[in-house]
RNA sequence: GGGCGAUUAGCUCAGGUGGUUAGAGCGCAUCCCUGAUAAGGAUGAGGUCCGAGGUUCGAGUCCUCGAUCGCCCA
C-alpha cells in the first residue's frame, strides 16, 4: 500500500505521507498490521502502558475447544475485544485472561461417538473411566489451534497464555472450596431430581438429547376411576398415557380455580372437570348433580387402584394444583412422584413418598404383582386388563401424542426421580433479585424479563451429574455420614498423606479414601455440573483464596461481560448465583447479551442444513474488520445476526472506502504541497465551514465515548458512519478548490489542518471497532509524518472532547444551508439547467428567523453550491408566494381536545396570506367555522409555502427555494466556460497528469465556445494550472474531442 | 404448554415521553455533479407500519386478543 506515485519518481521533499493504493486492501492490510503489532509488541505494552491505571475488570466466558471456532464466536469475541480496547484507550488496566471450558457433557458425547460405546456401564467395564477421561482431556485442546488462529486473526486481543482451564488442579481446588462455603452453610442438600432416564443404557440424558428423540407415538388413552372412601358409588375419573404408572400413584391433583361437575350415570356417580364432561362423555346420557369449585375436592381421600407401597406417609387423596390443566383429559391429574416433574415438585411439597413401581433398569419391581418383571412400556397391557377385570376403566382408547425416545437405542424413555445433589439456590431468592437491579443489560429487556423472571421462578441448582469428566463433586461418605473437602491440603489430612500431585478427576480422585471413627469414607460418586465450574471463574482463574487475594478483590465484580443470549440461564445465572450466595454481590455490572447467528435467510446455521459460514470465508475476502463492523453497526446486538459474505461487503464497503478516499485526497494534496505534518491554526483564524467540521468532529467524540459508556456499540458505529459520509462528501467536497492551486495562503494550511484533525480523530474514535483499518490509517497519517507519536493507534490516548468547540449554533446553521442548496438542486432538476449554467439568483423562504440568519451566514456556500449570483432571503410577505397553514398539533390538541376538528376546518377555510402575514409580524389572530372563533398565537400555525409564481422552486421541510431561470447572453458564455474547463480538467486526468503538473493548452469550439474561451481565459488557465491558453503554437502531447465538440490539445510543461 | 424477543420499502435497519407529509443505506430507473472517490446529489417506482379490536381530538408508538418467526424453559 506503499507504492511510489505512478507519475512521479522520487518523492518531493516534505512529501512525508506514504502513498495509499486506489483501493484498501483489507488482507493484505490486515496480515500487515498483524506483523507490525507482533514485531512491535503492541498488545503486551497497551497493557504495560496501563498498569498503574484504574482497573476496567472483563470476563472471558469459557469457550470449550473441542468444537471448532465458528462465525458467532467471532461475534462474542468482537464484543469481547471492542469495550476493553475503548478502555484501554481511555487508561484503564484491563486484563484479559483467556479461559477454557474442558468439562462436561458435550466433551463425553465426543469421545463417545469415538468409541462407539453409547452406554454408561459399558464404558465403565470395557474402557474404563481411567482410559475414558483421559481420552476427554485429549480431546478437550482438539481444536485449541484453530481456537488461536481465529483469535489472533480477527484481531482479539486476549491473553491466551495466562489461559484459565478448568480441568486444571487449581481451578478444581477452588471449585471445591467454594463448594465447601456452600456445603458448611448448609445450602448443599440432596433431594430427588426427576431427570429423562434411558433405562435400557442406564444414562441420564441432557434436555438436547432428548430433544432429538421425539417421535410420534400411539400410547394407551385410559380414564380410571378412583372411587372416594367415603362414597364408594362415587368416582374421581383421572386420565392417562401412562398406565404403567398408576401402581406408583399417590395421589390426584385438581385445579383450584377450575369447576368440577359430579355427574350421575348408569347408577354412578363421576367427578370431572365441567369444560371436559362433553368430551369424556360425549354421547352418553348423564345429569350433573352438582358443581363445585376444585378447591373444595382438595383433601377427598379415594381408594387407589394399587397400593404396594407399605410406608406411613399420608397418601391418596386430592390435592389442587395450578399445573393442571383442561386441554384434555378430565382435569383430574394421576400424580406418581417417582415418574415425572410436576409430579415430583407437587410430591415435595405435600410430602408424597416417591415410590419406585418401576426400577433403573427400567422393570417393574416384584412386588407389584400385577406386572412384576416386564420392561415398563410392556406392563400397560396387563394392567389396563387387570384395571378393566376390576371395572376401574371408564374408557380405553389410543391417544397419538410426541413421547420421547433415547437418541441412542430407540427406547422409550422413563422420566424417573433420581437422587442429586442441589444447592439451595431458592433460600437467595431476594438477593439474587435484589443483585440483578445492580446489573445493566443490553439488551434492557433481559433484565426484567427473561433473567428476571428466571430469577422471581428460581429453582434449587440441581448440581450433580452421574457422569465421569467433571469437577469431582469433594464429598465422601460412609453411606451416613458425610464430609465436605474444601482443599487439597484438607484431604491430605483426612487421608493421611500428601496428595499435591495427585490429578483430581475420576478415576485418581474416587481411589482416596479415609477412615474416620472406624469407618471407611468414599467419594460419591458424581461430578459437578460445567456451569459450577464457569460460574466460579471470577476466583477460581486465580486459585483464589489459596492464592491470589489482592488480585481477586480488584478483579472482582467484571465491569464487563459478553455472551450469547442462550447464557441467561447457563453462565450468567451461574456466574450470578454463585457471586450472590459467596459473595452478596452481582459478578458483573455490564452484561451484553448477543442474538444468535443466522444465516443470509434468517436460517439457523447447523452442519445438517450445509449452511455454515467458516470465518476464514470471510477473513480472507473482506478482512476480519468488516465483518467485525457489521456486528457492531448492522442491527442491535441482541438481535440475531444474518451473515452471509454479501450481506457484510454490503455494509462495510462504503464507510471503508469512503474514508480511505478521504485519506487519499489528503494524502495527495499534502504531498503535493509538501506541507508535512499540518501545523496548527487558531480556531479563531478558521472559517466557518472549517470550524463547522471541528465542531461536528469535537461533536462525534463527545457521542461515541458516550455510546461506549453505555455500551451502545451500534449508534456510536453510526454516528462514525454518518461523520465520515460528512466529512468526504460535504467538507472535503466543498474545500476542493482549496486545495487546488499554488499559493499555500493561510486558508490552504487552515484547510489541511482542519481535515487532518479529522482524520485523526476518526482514526482514533475507530480504532477499537476496526483495529486493523484504523492501525493502516494510522501509520500513513501519524506514524509516518510524526516520529515523537507513539508508534501504534492502540497506544494512543483516547481523545477527550472539546465541548467548547462544539458551536450547535454553526451545526444547525450549516444543516440550513444544506436543506437550502437540496432544495436548489432539486429546483434545478425540475428546470432541467444543469449546475454548471449560472443562474441570475435564488430566493429562500425559510420558517424562523434563525434560518434567515443561518442562510445569510453562508451565503457564499449557497451561491456557490447553487451557482448563482444572487441570493435573497424572503420573508412571509413576498407575494410571489403563496402560503398554506397547517396546525401546529402538539400545541393545540391539549387546548382544543374534541374542538380541535373545527379549528382545523376554521383554519383551512382561513386566508393563508392574511395568517401568514399575522405569524410574520409575530400578532395574534382569529379564525372563524361553523360560528365559532377561535383566537390563536403565531406559535399555533405552521406556515408553509406551496408555489412561487413565475419561477422553478423546490419546498420541503417548510423552507421554499426559488429560481430565478432568466439567462443573458453573459451568463450563457460563463456556462460554456465552466463546460471547458471541465472538459480540460477531464482530459488532463485522461493524459494522465499528475494534479501539479503545468501545461500548455489548446481549446476551441463552436463560436460561442470560443467567445466564452476568450472571455474567461485567466478563469480557465488558472483552473487548469495552463501557463498559456491557445497561445504559442506546440507539439501536443494529448488530444481528444469532447461529446460537446470542444477540441482540446495540451501539453505538460517540464520544469 | 409457559416466558421473553422480533415483525416498518425488494434487502439491512432508524423511528425519546402518542402529534402534522413514516425515514436512512443498499438495489432499480432517469437526470445532475465530479482532477480523491469503484464515490456523491436530486427525482421516481416501491409501505394494509403482521392482523383484529380498544383508549384518544389524534396510534407505527399505549392497552387487549390473535398470527408468524426465533430463543429459553417445561
Amino acid at each position: 500500500m506503499t507504492e511510489r506515485t505512478a507519475s512521479g519518481g522520487a518523492p518531493r521533499p516534505g512529501a512525508v505521507f506514504p502513498h495509499l493504493a486506489e483501493r484498501y486492501d483489507p488482507v493484505a492490510s490486515e496480515r500487515a498490521m498483524l506483523a507490525l503489532w507482533r514485531e512491535r509488541n503492541v498488545f503486551a505494552r497497551t497493557l504495560e502502558q496501563t498498569k498503574d491505571g484504574p482497573r476496567y475488570v472483563f470476563y472471558e466466558g469459557p469457550p470449550t475447544a473441542n468444537g471448532r471456532p465458528g462465525v458467532h464466536h467471532v461475534l462474542a469475541r468482537a464484543f469481547k475485544d471492542l469495550y476493553p480496547r475503548f478502555w484501554t484507550m481511555r487508561g484503564r488496566y484491563v486484563r484479559r485472561k483467556a479461559g477454557w471450558d474442558t468439562h462436561g457433557l458435550p466433551v463425553e458425547h465426543e469421545v463417545e461417538k469415538e468409541l462407539g460405546i453409547l452406554d454408561k456401564s459399558r464404558i465403565e467395564r470395557e474402557v474404563g473411566i481411567a482410559e475414558f477421561t483421559r481420552r476427554c482431556r485429549e480431546s478437550v485442546y482438539r481444536y485449541l489451534e484453530d481456537w488461536n488462529r481465529m483469535t489472533q486473526r480477527m484481531g482479539y486481543w486476549v491473553d491466551l497464555e495466562d489461559a484459565y482451564i478448568t480441568l486444571s488442579n487449581d481451578y478444581i481446588e477452588s471449585v471445591w472450596w467454594s463448594f465447601k462455603q456452600l456445603w458448611e452453610r448448609g445450602l448443599v442438600v440432596q433431594d430427588y431430581k426427576s431427570v429423562p432416564y434411558d433405562p435400557r443404557i442406564g444414562a441420564t440424558l441432557s434436555d438436547h438429547e432428548v430433544a432429538q428423540g421425539y417421535r410420534e407415538v400411539d400410547d394407551p388413552s385410559v380414564y380410571v376411576r378412583f372411587p372416594l372412601c367415603d362414597d364408594p358409588r362415587t368416582s374421581l375419573v383421572a386420565w392417562t398415557t401412562t398406565p404403567w404408572t398408576l401402581p406408583a400413584n399417590m395421589a390426584l391433583a385438581v385445579h383450584p380455580d377450575v369447576t368440577y361437575c359430579i355427574v350421575e350415570r348408569d347408577g354412578e356417580r363421576l367427578i370431572l372437570a365441567e369444560p371436559l364432561c362433553e368430551a369424556v362423555l360425549g354421547g352418553e346420557t348423564y345429569r350433573v348433580v352438582e358443581r363445585v369449585p376444585g378447591a373444595k375436592l382438595a383433601g377427598l381421600a379415594y381408594q387407589p387402584p394399587y397400593d404396594y407401597y407399605r410406608g406411613p406417609e399420608k397418601r391418596h387423596y386430592v390435592i389442587p394444583a395450578g399445573f393442571v390443566s383442561t386441554e384434555d383429559g378430565t382435569g383430574i391429574v394421576h400424580i406418581a412422584p417417582a415418574y415425572g416433574p410436576d409430579d415430583l415438585a407437587l410430591g415435595k411439597a405435600y410430602g408424597l413418598p416417591v415410590y419406585y413401581s418401576v426400577d433403573f433398569s427400567g422393570h417393574v419391581v416384584p412386588e407389584v404383582t400385577v406386572a412384576a418383571g416386564t420392561f415398563f412400556k410392556d406392563a400397560d397391557p396387563a394392567i389396563i386388563a387387570d384395571l378393566q377385570a376390576r371395572g376401574l376403566i371408564l374408557r380405553a382408547g389410543t391417544y397419538r401424542h410426541n413421547y420421547p425416545f433415547g437418541w441412542r437405542t430407540g427406547d422409550p424413555l422413563l422420566y424417573i426421580a433420581k437422587t442429586a445433589w442441589f444447592i439451595r439456590t431458592t433460600a437467595f431468592k431476594d438477593q439474587l433479585v435484589a443483585n440483578n437491579r445492580l446489573v445493566r443489560w443490553v439488551p434492557e429487556s433481559i433484565k426484567e424479563g427473561r433473567f428476571g423472571n428466571w430469577l422471581a421462578n428460581n429453582v434449587d441448582w440441581a448440581v450433580s451429574r452421574e457422569r465421569f469428566w467433571g469437577t469431582p463433586l469433594p464429598l465422601w461418605t460412609d453411606g451416613s455420614e458425610y464430609v465436605c473437602v474444601g482443599s487439597v491440603a484438607e484431604l491430605s489430612r483426612l487421608a493421611g498423606r500428601d496428595l499435591s500431585g495427585l490429578d483430581l478427576h475420576r478415576p485418581a480422585i474416587d481411589e482416596v479414601q479415609f477412615e474416620r471413627n472406624g469407618r471407611l469414607f468414599r467419594r460419591v460418586p458424581e461430578v459437578l455440573d460445567a456451569w459450577f465450574d464457569s460460574g466460579a471463574m471470577p476466583y477460581a482463574q486465580f486459585h483464589y483464596p489459596f492464592e491470589n487475594q489482592d488480585l481477586f478483590r480488584e478483579n472482582f465484580p467484571a465491569d464487563f461481560i459478553a455472551e450469547a443470549v442462550d447464557q441467561t440461564r447457563g453462565w450468567f445465572y451461574s456466574l450470578h448465583a454463585l457471586a450472590t450466595m459467596l459473595f452478596d454481590s452481582p459478578a458483573y455490572r455490564n452484561v451484553i447479551c448477543l442474538g444468535h447467528v443466522v444465516d443470509a435467510s434468517g436460517e439457523k446455521m447447523s452442519k445438517s442444513r450445509g449452511n455454515v459460514l467458516e470465518p476464514d470465508a470471510i477473513f480472507d475476502v473482506l478482512g476480519a474488520d468488516a465483518l467485525r463492523w457489521y456486528f457492531f453497526t448492522a442491527s442491535p446486538p441482541g438481535e440475531a445476526k444474518r451473515v452471509s459474505t454479501g450481506l457484510v461487503a454490503e455494509n462495510s464497503h462504503k464507510t471503508f472506502n469512503t474514508l480511505w478516499n478521504t485519506a487519499k485526497f489528503f494524502t495527495l494534496y499534502a504531498n503535493a504541497d509538501a506541507i508535512g505534518l499540518p501545523a496548527d491554526v487558531r480556531l479563531e483564524e478558521r472559517g466557518d465551514l472549517d470550524r463547522w467540521l471541528v465542531a461536528s468532529v469535537e461533536r462525534l467524540t463527545q457521542d461515541v465515548t458516550r455510546y461506549l459508556e453505555d455500551y451502545d456499540a451500534l449508534s456510536a458505529g453510526r454516528a462514525i458512519e454518518r461523520f465520515v459520509d460528512d466529512l468526504s462528501n460535504w467538507y472535503v467536497r466543498l474545500s476542493r478548490d482549496r486545495f487546488w492551486g499554488d499559493a499555500l495562503d493561510a486558508d490552504k494550511r487552515a484547510a489541511y489542518r482542519t481535515l487532518y484533525e479529522a482524520l485523526v480523530r476518526v482514526t482514533l474514535l475507530s480504532a477499537p471497532f476496526i483495529p486493523f483499518f484504523a492501525e493502516s490509517l494510522y501509520q500513513v497519517l501519524v506514524s509516518a509524518a510524526d516520529p515523537a507519536a507513539p508508534d501504534s493507534v492502540h497506544l494512543q490516548n483516547w481523545p477527550a472532547a472539546r465541548a467548547e468547540a462544539v458551536d450547535a449554533a454553526l451545526l444547525e446553521a450549516m444543516a440550513v444551508a444544506r436543506r437550502a442548496v437540496d432544495l436548489g438542486r432539486q429546483a434545478r432538476a425540475a428546470a432541467k439547467i444543469k449546475t454548471r449554467q449560472p443562474l441570475p439568483g435564488a430566493y429562500v423562504r425559510a420558517r424562523t428567523r434563525g434560518e434567515d440568519a443561518a442562510l445569510e451566514r453562508f451565503r457564499w456556500l449557497i451561491l456557490e453550491e447553487l451557482n448563482v449570483k444572487s441570493l435573497t432571503v424572503v420573508g412571509l410577505d413576498a407575494a410571489f408566494i403563496e402560503y398554506t397553514v397547517r396546525p401546529n398539533l402538539p400545541r393545540l390538541g391539549p387546548r382544543f381536545g374534541k374542538n380541535l376538528a373545527a379549528v382545523r376546518a376554521a383554519l383551512a377555510a382561513a386566508d393563508a396570506r392574511a395568517v401568514a402575514e399575522a405569524v410574520a409580524a409575530g400578532r395574534s389572530f382569529e379564525v372563524r367555522a361553523d360560528g365559532q372563533t377561535f383566537a390563536l398565537q403565531p406559535e399555533d400555525v405552521l406556515v408553509d409555502s406551496t408555489s412561487a409564481q413565475g419561477f422553478v422552486f423546490a419546498e420541503g421541510d417548510g423552507m421554499l427555494v426559488a429560481l430565478d431561470t432568466r439567462l443573458d447572453r453573459a451568463l450563457v458564455l460563463e456556462g460554456l466556460a465552466r463546460e471547458a474547463i471541465r472538459a480540460v480538467q477531464e482530459a488532463r486526468k485522461a493524459a494522465g497528469l499528475d494534479v501539479s503538473d503545468r501545461i500548455r493548452l489548446c481549446v476551441a469550439g463552436t463560436a460561442d465556445d470560443n467567445e466564452a474561451i476568450e472571455r474567461w481565459r485567466e478563469v480557465i488557465a488558472r483552473e487548469t494550472l495552463a501557463v498559456d491558453v491557445n497561445g504559442e503554437p506546440f507539439t501536443p502531447a494529448y488530444e481528444t474531442t469532447t461529446p460537446g465538440g470542444l477540441t482540446i490539445a495540451l501539453s505538460p510543461v517540464r520544469g
